[in-house]
DNA sequence: GTGAAAGCGCTAACAT
DNA sequence: ATGTTAGCGCTTTCAC
């Protein structure tokens, strides 16, 4: 509990020399410091982070909401993230959404009462013009295409990659394809449904689609209602592999399935997939949040067919 | 950037009373309350927290030193203590250790500055006698179990669950087991190296023991060191997975395989597994980090050969 | 019920 | 080189 005034009246000095000592910025002469530093050091004396960071007027902290931290796709986000915050002495603060909206907000609430100094939205479920009014208060970093252009946002553009994967599914002749989804409603739905129609030339009717999929169990427990499908298109690989995996208990020939974001799971399997680069986004993501620049950039996705 | 102090002079009261309005602790009468909130919400007022921190004397944050992200078994302990975390109002920061010493020595540091209010070490590279030390500057939980009874921890209690996988083995007719682990000297080597000793009453010779085994890749990298084993004790079902795949993709015949942390890619395969019910070890851990009780608990882990 | 004042622990502009 | 002073924004004790 000792304090810097407490070094102060011991060394006889005034706070602020004791302070440039300490922190390490301002002359002191080489006397002093070492009066300075020795008594800090026989008192144990640490400087009071808490206290420096209301003097310096911010925290280093930033925060960043996770929906589930189980899924790779978040949580490769978030090692991109670490990797980048590590690098600039920043802290991450975590902060497990649920995609519930009283949450998300509860957090940008932090955010404005300055608990953090950025915070990154992997995915969320709070409308964007929730998100433009608390702009303000400090810079807000999506992970995903904002329809709004005054976010700031690094993406995976997966346009591009989703095509050819339909176009591969085309050539392998499916003709009835699933859709499995984590949400009914997401960015990441139309990009999907879009990608199909332009290579299918054809809306996807409402029972290709299947929404809610987020654990591997939930997929094993979804695959009975898949039999009709020939074609798979699954929102991770270890969704992907998990449907496999019942169709396999059951003797019954496969559909072709697609996942994404080249995990162990679809390697096992040599399942064909996406990866959506979600470390880079990460990475940029956190480059965005620290740096206030306020511009939306992407990251290709890839189709890999080969493992 | 309205301040407390604004809203005290508009209104014409006091900074306490407005303190006491705004923070909803002391009295008011119900005129004053609603003047206050009243210029409050006109200024778009918004309580620092920073400042909210250094007057209470202590953060909300408790720090979580994970050598890896991408690690099954850290990721589940993660869950497990932002599940916790999360009920009871506090914010974790993620500190990636890398296993590197002097980066936890600066986490701990940051303990001493009050960076957190408590540490947990999902693992650690230290030795207990530094984390002994830096004990009276807050609660530091370790996630393993420790050599010294002063320091608090959960863990699992792996050496039922391992003894009965090795008697397992044993009925396979294994002789010759392999055991891939992920660092060279950790207290998980020494429980594995026990119970094979306690169960097949033999030393296990040094090239039984292959360590440095973190991500599934260096497993695919390892397999082809394993044809000799007829038995293999993997760290986690990844890592056993990905032997697995070395074995069926080079069409050699394979060792019976282990896995463990009941994941994904080893049901797949249906590996035998050890559930060290990691999610629980974090629970438990975060609880003691806020309880500041200083005591030892551990949680059984399950050997499952039917998934 | 409300206010004055001291305090949390550090920083930084300015003066000497 | 060192000290003075005034913050940073909130809480809390103790009077009135």
């Amino acid at each position: 509990m000792t304090s810097l005034s407490d070094i102060a009246k011991l060394t006889g000095y005034s706070k602020a020399t004791v302070s440039r000592v300490l922190s390490g910025n301002g002359y002191a002469s080489q006397q002093t410091r070492e009066d300075i530093l020795k008594t800090a050091a026989e008192l144990d004396y640490a400087t009071n982070a808490i206290a420096q960071e209301l003097a310096y007027g911010a925290t280093h902290n930033i925060g960043v909401v996770l929906p589930y931290i189980k899924s790779p796709f978040f949580s490769k986000i978030l090692e991109g993230i670490l990797e980048k915050s590590f690098e600039t002495g920043y802290k991450i603060i975590i902060l497990p959404s649920n995609y519930n909206q009283d949450l998300e907000i509860e957090y940008l609430e932090k955010l404005r009462k300055k608990a953090f100094e950025a915070i990154i939205f992997t995915s969320r479920q709070v409308p964007e013009e929730t998100i433009l009014k608390y702009q303000k208060y400090g810079p807000i970093v999506l992970c995903y295409k904002p329809e709004h252009s005054g976010i700031p946002a690094t993406y995976a553009n997966r346009i591009p990659a989703y095509r050819e994967a339909f176009e591969w599914l085309k050539e392998q002749q499916c003709s009835n394809i699933g859709f499995l989804l984590s949400r009914g409603k997401s960015p990441t739905i139309s990009t999907t449904l879009q990608a199909y129609k332009d290579v299918y030339h054809l809306e996807a009717r409402p029972e290709q689609i299947k929404s809610g999929l987020i654990s591997a169990e939930d997929a094993y427990r979804l695959a009975p209602q898949l039999t009709q499908f020939d074609g798979i298109f699954a929102n991770s690989d270890e969704i992907a592999a998990n449907v496999w995996r019942w169709f396999e208990e059951q003797g019954l020939p496969k559909p072709i399935i697609v996942g994404q974001e080249r995990l162990l799971a679809g390697q096992l399997l040599k399942l064909p997939t996406i990866d959506n680069h979600c470390r880079q986004v990460g990475r940029m993501a956190f480059e965005q949040a620290v740096s206030k620049a306020n511009k939306q950039t992407s990251v290709h996705s890839e189709f890999i067919l080969e493992r």
